[in-house]
DNA sequence: TCGCCTATTTATAACGC
DNA sequence: TGCGTTATAAATAGGCG
């Protein structure tokens, strides 16, 4: 979204790029926070940029909880992973 | 984002509840796909919903690196924490 | 360097099949 | 019951002060 078509590729401007992480990590967390609501589910989301700190998401239940659910997991039936490879559009 | 303005509380419809979760899931993931390629940001998302099953997310890492990563964090500078208390608007 | 503004691009709630 | 489309709400890139 904004004045101009974005192409999604490593944004080279130090400057630009860390306004960019702050302005979209806001962004992240608000979804992340509105999925957990509207659909009562727990969500976690950890970032760690180089220059900037490390950043937590969690819903109702804490970081702590949630990780060890998935620590946890039986086997490892831990379907439905997507990485990078996983692109939209 | 719709034909209406929503209200960000529990849906109670349980069809649309997953309606909502399985397009809301793939966009969040977008977005943190996005963000780690911009912003060169590793990034580990972990959803669980009741009905669903559980989905990730990593960037270029995998989750276990991360997971890794946050948990041998010294002492617990586990800083710029967020959870249900963070609302935006 | 920083926060606010707004033109545009995106995400998505309801619909339509 | 699902999947694709469309109207509308949101997010946000680049500007401005």
């Amino acid at each position: 979204m904004g004045r101009v078509k974005l192409q999604i590729k490593m944004i080279e401007n130090t400057t630009n790029r860390q306004v960019t992480y702050s302005k979209r990590r806001n962004g992240l967390i608000k979804k992340a926070y509105e999925l957990s609501v509207l659909c009562d589910v727990d969500v976690a989301l950890i970032m760690f940029s180089p220059s900037e700190r490390l950043s937590l998401f969690s819903g109702n239940k804490s970081i702590e909880e949630i990780l060890a659910r998935y620590v946890n997991l039986p086997g490892h039936e831990r379907g439905g992973r997507f990485s990078s490879a996983f692109l939209l559009s």
